[in-house]
DNA sequence: TTTTGTGAACTAGTTCACAGCT
DNA sequence: AGCTGTGAACTAGTTCACAAAA
């Protein structure tokens, strides 16, 4: 199937890899803006970044054609670029599901705002919770409350962080607000409509993937002979 | 190359998504053990938690041959055997590094316990943090302290949740203590030597790429002929 | 000359499909 | 008959290597 020179298409779905990366690109090219520097090349960025140049290179090619041949790219350029095929142009609006520890952490995390996501507000099931505010001022409302708010705040992404007893329904009942993005931190099987993009941040996995190598190379001290 | 039998190699290299999967098919046995389930087939398996059984099967051949052939695996047998690949055997001792927000709700994240993680203590260079301690009583170390307390507590895994500055000295730190484990929240690029095993979990680039998808599904009005 | 953008080659990961065990 | 364990086939993802552009 032929692509159209430039222009973006439905058909073309970009992979998970990519799209995780290109927010890794405009992370390191914000670093050199702010050092100050006017265009990188691919292979400059690879190096200092431990990325693969011919993959920056690929990635970016799937969206246009950005860079100058001979001279790399204008960094401050790109980075616009990348904000904006990243959808950062326009204030995307979350909630938090779940106000506990962790769903606190996250509503308050610098990283977020920084980025310019908006955490619009909070919502608990626990009534006790409801109109406390987190540290950073996210106000928590009665889960109730949530399929109004998802249509009068234009919220655009859910992040999940309730008991994983509670995170199956509780995803369920975003789904059908209309919610078309969620993040989810609450462990288990979940599943969504082929529509609605969903991502799993599951931190026992994690640990576990540490806990596992770490259990191997204490185990095995046959063969050193590592090749 | 042939493999032994049944015996583990240090030069069979396991992918990370294998061990990621592993610590998924535990958590999915758990389920079955809690509701009563003695076997399971690894189609059902797949079935329940949206699997797919070939691979199951792949994964764990990997480590022994823990099935019987027109039974299946035995829930309780094969959950054991995992513990043990993954490690869970014995209590593995985490450190916190960084006592915001994130930090805290790290240190007192319920998954971690229930697996068998010992959250045994946190590390903050804000002395007023210092003596504090989390909601859930761990307590708040000086990181000067940290040196000696990986030796003295034998920690051996630490969690990376400091501002973004700060996470390369902070990793190239717990590296020269002789951590060999790192499950890292701070953004950035970091670089460990190859005998230790890092992680990172990036809330940012999890965020955007959920924003990618939405701003592509908003922009493709052209071919709502999905193939 | 330098560096992009990209087919071709390669590598990793997944799924199929079936021989062989219970 | 039922289900595992596993080569073979397939699919996805990465890296190479070079023609073409600046």
């Amino acid at each position: 199937m032929p692509r159209k020179n430039n222009q973006r298409l439905v058909s073309d779905q970009v992979s998970e890899l990519t799209a995780g990366r290109l927010s890794v690109y405009l992370r390191s090219l914000s670093v050199l803006d702010a050092a100050g520097v006017k265009t990188v090349s691919s292979k400059a960025l690879a190096e200092q970044f431990h990325l693969n140049a011919a993959q920056i290179r690929k990635d970016l090619a799937y969206f246009g054609e950005f860079g100058i041949r001979g001279v790399g790219y204008y960094v401050k350029e790109l980075k616009r670029q990348l904000r904006v095929i990243l959808g950062l142009d326009r204030t995307v609006r979350v909630a938090v599901i779940g106000a506990g520890n962790l769903g606190m952490a996250l509503a308050d995390y610098a990283g977020f705002r920084q980025e310019g996501f908006a955490i619009v507000a909070m919502f608990d099931a626990d009534r006790t919770k409801v109109g406390r505010r987190s540290r950073g001022g996210v106000r928590i409302h009665d889960m109730a409350e949530f399929r109004d708010m998802v249509v009068r705040e234009h919220i655009n992404i859910a992040v999940i962080a309730v008991p994983a007893e509670a995170a199956s329904s509780v995803v369920d009942m975003a789904v059908s607000t209309g919610i078309r993005a969620i993040l989810n931190f609450s462990p288990g099987t979940i599943k969504v409509p082929p529509a609605v993009k969903l991502k799993h941040v599951d931190l026992t996995v994690s640990m576990e993937s540490l806990s596992f190598f770490l259990a191997r190379e204490d185990g095995d001290v046959d063969g050193e002979d590592a090749d």
